[in-house]
DNA sequence: CGTATTTGACCGGCGC
DNA sequence: GCGCCGGTCAAATACG
């Protein structure tokens, strides 16, 4: 519970200490099409559909204000409310006679509302913490159910899965007991089942935790040295309470491979996590929306680092890091659907290993939240699709149909969010191995991503979601 | 002048 | 082994 505390700490500290570097990111990616620019402008305009509790409260506050003036006053204790009143009350019945003394009241109210105005916003805050709290808690427990809903599927027909996965070595041959080791990047299964650890642990590692000094400071500015995303190191969290924190260690979680040339006395439970490592490292979420600009704005600081013409595709197909933190292993690729140029498709790729602006959070839960889903279902091709609904459900619960792509083909697992409003997403790009789930409409708790081009009510299922899970997860 | 972008070179994986 | 291709690097260039 205290791993679980502070993470809440911390998450809800960032997005007030990085709203400034949000608008400075925003104003500097003027060009970009924002995608969740409406839904920040809605939270502060506390939108009336998509924060209920809060616009509840919100809306009550401000009928209150008006018609009961003096109830307020008895809750607040301002005296000078009730003599407000008082002149109100005055001004209707003797206004001439009165105008200095009304125009004083005045004053004295115009001051004495805006402080219940600056009360209330307050209030509106630690409402707003507090439910995103409770909402993060949720989600956190969904993200539990999920894995163990994964884990049970995989304890009765796992042992084809192993063969495959546990091939890659004999080190990992050996654990092959363990299920999911190779496709559960939730850290939550991956402590229950390996290292047996305490339910406070467990908590730790389903809870969105950073641990971004280990993850900028050991590496050194390749970002290949920087296995680090925040899911990975929650899981290596139940891990590191052995002590193994030397940046030998970090750095291994990169390549598999290099981990057992490195290391070769490496335990295999450190093997399995490596390579669940490197598996999230490849695990990848598509968004494909409707975007005239060259990129969509998700809210983060990216760098162009490369340009290819891809085969197939006139368009070239541009890449891009994250630079909001050093060493933050996050990549995407921006590439124009060939069949429609309107259409946008990035492609998200690794875990930030810093804390995001909200307006990003929004976009790498939503990413998070695909891979982990996908990785804890799909690592093999036949285990892998064993429930797509459950999967799709998990990460995009308010859309009603066709939206999503799962997609365990090679070489990456790989979500696709299809914010196209086409009713039939996908039909060019999708390999004939790649399922496309329809989901049942239930807005629950995973972020997703929003587009201006959305149905409304897909926009505002997306940022009910988006609002609150958007800390969940990072 | 510092930072971001461009773009050709390079590298590794993969199929033949 | 060779060539193709995707991805990355890094020097050159552009930009503010």
């Amino acid at each position: 519970m205290a791993d679980s505390r502070n993470v809440h700490n911390s998450m809800f500290q960032f997005p007030v200490s990085l709203s400034a570097g949000k608008e400075e990111v925003s104003a500097a990616a003027s060009r970009e099409v924002d995608f969740f620019r409406e839904k920040i402008n809605r939270v502060d305009g506390h939108d009336s559909k998509n924060t209920s509790v809060i616009v509840k409260k919100e809306n009550s506050l401000a009928e209150a204000a008006p018609r009961s003036r003096a109830a307020l006053d008895v809750n607040t204790g301002l005296h000078l409310l009730t003599a407000n009143a008082r002149s109100d009350q005055s001004t209707v019945d003797d206004g001439v006679s009165c105008e200095v003394d009304d125009k004083r009241s005045k004053n004295v109210e115009l001051a004495q509302l805006q402080v219940e105005l600056q009360k209330m916003n307050s209030e509106n805050q630690r409402l707003k913490d507090m439910l995103s709290q409770v909402t993060n808690n949720y989600s956190a427990l969904q993200m539990h159910f999920v894995a163990l809903m994964q884990q049970r599927n995989h304890g009765v027909e796992s042992n084809k899965e192993q063969e495959t996965v546990t091939a890659k070595s004999s080190e990992e041959k050996k654990h092959e007991m363990v299920p999911r080791q190779f496709m559960d990047l939730g850290p939550s299964a991956e402590t229950d089942e390996i290292s047996n650890s305490s339910s406070e642990e467990r908590t730790r590692s389903i809870t969105p935790q950073n641990h971004f000094e280990v993850a900028s400071t050991k590496n050194n500015g390749k970002l290949e040295a920087v296995p680090y995303d925040q899911e990975n190191s929650s899981l290596r969290d139940g891990k590191r309470i052995g002590g193994d924190e030397s940046p030998e260690s970090e750095s291994q979680g990169w390549n598999p491979n290099k981990v057992q040339k490195l290391n070769p006395a490496s335990s295999a439970n450190k093997a399995i996590e490596q390579s669940a490592e490197a598996t999230m490292r490849k695990a990848r979420v598509s968004v494909r929306a409707r975007s005239e600009a060259p990129m969509i704005s998700d809210g983060c600081q990216w760098r162009k680092y490369g340009q290819k013409m891809a085969k197939g595709n006139p368009c070239p197909r541009a890449y891009y890091r994250c630079t909001m933190a050093v060493g933050c292993p996050v990549r995407k690729q921006v590439q124009r659907c060939a069949e429609d140029k309107t259409i946008l498709i990035t492609t998200y790729e690794g875990n930030h290993n810093h804390p995001l602006p909200p307006a990003a959070m929004t976009m790498a839960s939503t990413t998070t939240a695909a891979a982990t889903m996908l990785l804890s279902g799909s690592m093999s091709s036949a285990d892998g699709m064993m429930n797509p609904n459950l999967l799709a459900r998990a990460i995009l619960p308010g859309c009603s149909s066709s939206m999503a792509t799962i997609s365990a083909s090679a070489p990456f697992p790989t979500v696709t969010l299809d914010l196209t409003n086409n009713t039939n997403p996908l039909q060019f790009q999708r390999p004939p191995a790649q399922f496309q789930v329809p989901f049942p409409g239930q807005p629950q708790n995973f972020a997703m991503v929003t587009a201006p081009q959305l149905p409304q009510g897909f926009g505002q299922a997306l940022y009910n979601q988006s609002k609150f899970s958007g800390l969940q997860l990072w």
